[in-house]
DNA sequence: TTGACAGGCTAACGCTGTTCGCCTACGCTG
DNA sequence: CAGCGTAGGCGAACAGCGTTAGCCTGTCAA
């Protein structure tokens, strides 16, 4: 029952999996610590046995999404070398798609650094890094990228909205002059 | 005490103040019921007289929010009409950066348009479109900035992050090459 | 055999949004 | 002027939240 989420004991990766799972499944608000705690057959109190708080369930969740995201992101750009950032930008929706709860959870609110395994945040960040030039282009493509994909999740576009236009749009914009 | 805002009771509209105001000045998570109540002397249940729940009440703050932006962009693109896509930014990110709390609440979860009065969602967004010259194009200059905003809001670029250069690197992908 | 410990449990605390029924004071109407 | 409706307070309470304290039981080592 430690800090970062690799030193965790079976049973505490056990409420992890239920953790995520019950995320997954039905979203942010379902997410309490009874039904959790209910999908592993136990009252609430005992989960406590395993993980100090809810905060650091969440960033043992939110460390798996970073590292299955940086596996998508790099198997991106190796997949598309001529236009990485077009392949970063389709690779980065799909996830967020695929775990619209976890992305949220990953990227709603202050990261705990400290709760998290040391270079997970690194590795998600650095495909993009390497295919936008400059640290500072990347950060200015992630903002896009994550502003279009949070408010697509929020549903802030309107309904007849062409998300796909707007990210082609904005792809175009990041790209190198062809 | 019915669904948007303009049509509330004076009483009403003191409750949307006091709101406002506690959620201004201490954050998302001071802004309880109980605590706005204590602002105006009064017990929770009593709010309940004047507004009907919650979300109703954050609704109005977020309506204010959106006429107030509103305004700040009409005014900056007025200000400089030769370069609206680097006045819109700034004046964005001034805003977000003045009213942090406000800007979290306004953007973090779906927009109930029901509880909004008619137009003031499209009338914020309107300047964008202007300067953008399109609508997919304004979409994505809007994630662009929610995006630079929010991630800086939460503190999820790193400490010695130059947020201003990544600003300038989107703000110059989008702008017309001159 | 004893004892430590892992891992469950119930009860409870303070907090949240919200509902209920009650009470009081004000203003309109007969 | 009497009566009454209503606006706007109130306390008590409910279910649900994260979390803590204290207890008990089963397993395994010494």
């Amino acid at each position: 029952m430690s800090a970062t989420v690799e030193e965790l004991s079976p049973r505490a990766r056990e409420v992890v999996a239920a953790a995520r799972e019950l995320l997954e499944a039905e979203g942010a608000e379902a997410f309490t610590m009874r039904h959790v705690a209910d999908r592993l057959g136990v009252r609430a109190p005992s989960l406590y046995k395993h993980v100090p708080d809810k905060e650091t369930l969440e960033a043992a969740i939110i460390a798996e999404g970073l590292a299955e995201s940086a596996e998508r992101f790099e198997a991106a750009v190796v997949a598309d070398r001529r236009r990485p950032l077009r392949a970063l930008a389709a690779a980065y929706r799909a996830f967020a798609l695929e775990h619209p709860h976890l992305y949220r959870l990953m990227t709603e609110r202050p990261l705990r650094r400290d709760l998290l395994p040391p270079d997970v945040e690194e590795r998600a960040a650095a495909p993009l890094v390497e295919a936008a030039g400059s640290v500072d282009r990347a950060r200015a493509v992630w903002a896009f990228a994550h502003g279009m994909t949070i408010l697509e999740l929020n549903g802030r576009f309107p309904p007849d909205a062409d998300v796909e236009r707007a990210w082609r749009e904005g792809i175009r914009a990041f790209e190198p002059p062809r």
